[in-house]
DNA sequence: TATTTAATGCAACAATGTTGCAAAAGTAAT
DNA sequence: ATTACTTTTGCAACATTGTTGCATTAAATA
């Protein structure tokens, strides 16, 4: 039975997530911690606040990995809502009550959705 | 005025995307041609045959870039489609019929959107 | 305070993608 | 076929992102 333990790095992180309107990526929460802690331990905080169901992992178009606070997930995770990434001034954001809708084919299993929509947000537009 | 020129290396790339039924990533490419041409060579006939209109470029869930041919896009890419990646055989299908349905909140615009659905293609489940 | 072990820092590594530049190859005119 | 022009390629060098092993540090509990 392996016992999470609250450091100063992890804290910080995890604040860090939970007051930012929009998600974050690796090197901008590095650059806000400036030097609190090693590029490695921010890969190692964020792992955690993944499987302790903190925050959610989404992967932009552009390839970039970006990090948001869960809202409406307890235990499991459960991200059927789409994000929205901004062409202009990059930020990518959740937005929690748009939940698309779709008919597949048979024979496919969905445990998973990654929904990306890109263009202008309503700040930049 | 620059006239694309047809080399062995664009015409194998482009004719081993045609023929795939599911999307390929560069390093798959890679592996097929066999020596074929240069790492770099790849990234760029992939780049130009992205611009030239003939494939389209999938981020996936676990950041992978794969490429597809483009079957209903024209003149400008049009993809609206959702894909579909299989986490047990890990391959990434286009479901070219498959579009979505949504409401967004008023002032975003949109110009692009990527869908991936992750879970068990036909053949694995 | 002492013990236990989770978490960190550091170095080293791997994967992926980019850039500059000289050499090679495709295209069209001669 | 040869020439001239320009695109494309190969290679080396680099940047970014993410991972792993291991010794050290520091939480949590008794
Ligand atoms: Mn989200
Ligand atoms: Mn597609
Ligand atoms: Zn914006
Ligand atoms: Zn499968």
């Amino acid at each position: 039975m392996k016992s999470a333990r609250n450091t100063t790095a992890k804290t910080e992180i995890q604040e860090l997530i939970a007051s930012s309107s929009v998600a974050l990526s690796h090197s901008e929460i590095q650059k806000s911690l400036e030097g609190l802690c090693d590029r490695v331990t921010i890969y190692r905080v964020l792992e955690r606040l993944l499987e302790e169901g903190f925050i959610h992992k989404i992967v932009n178009v552009d390839g970039v990995v970006k990090y948001a606070g869960c809202h409406s997930c307890s235990a499991k995770h459960s991200h059927n809502h789409i994000h929205f990434s901004c062409q202009k001034c990059k930020s990518v954001t959740c937005l929690d009550d748009v939940e698309p809708s779709f008919k597949l084919p048979k024979n496919y299993k969905v445990s998973e959705m990654n929904f990306t929509l890109s263009g202008l947000c309503p700040q930049c537009s």
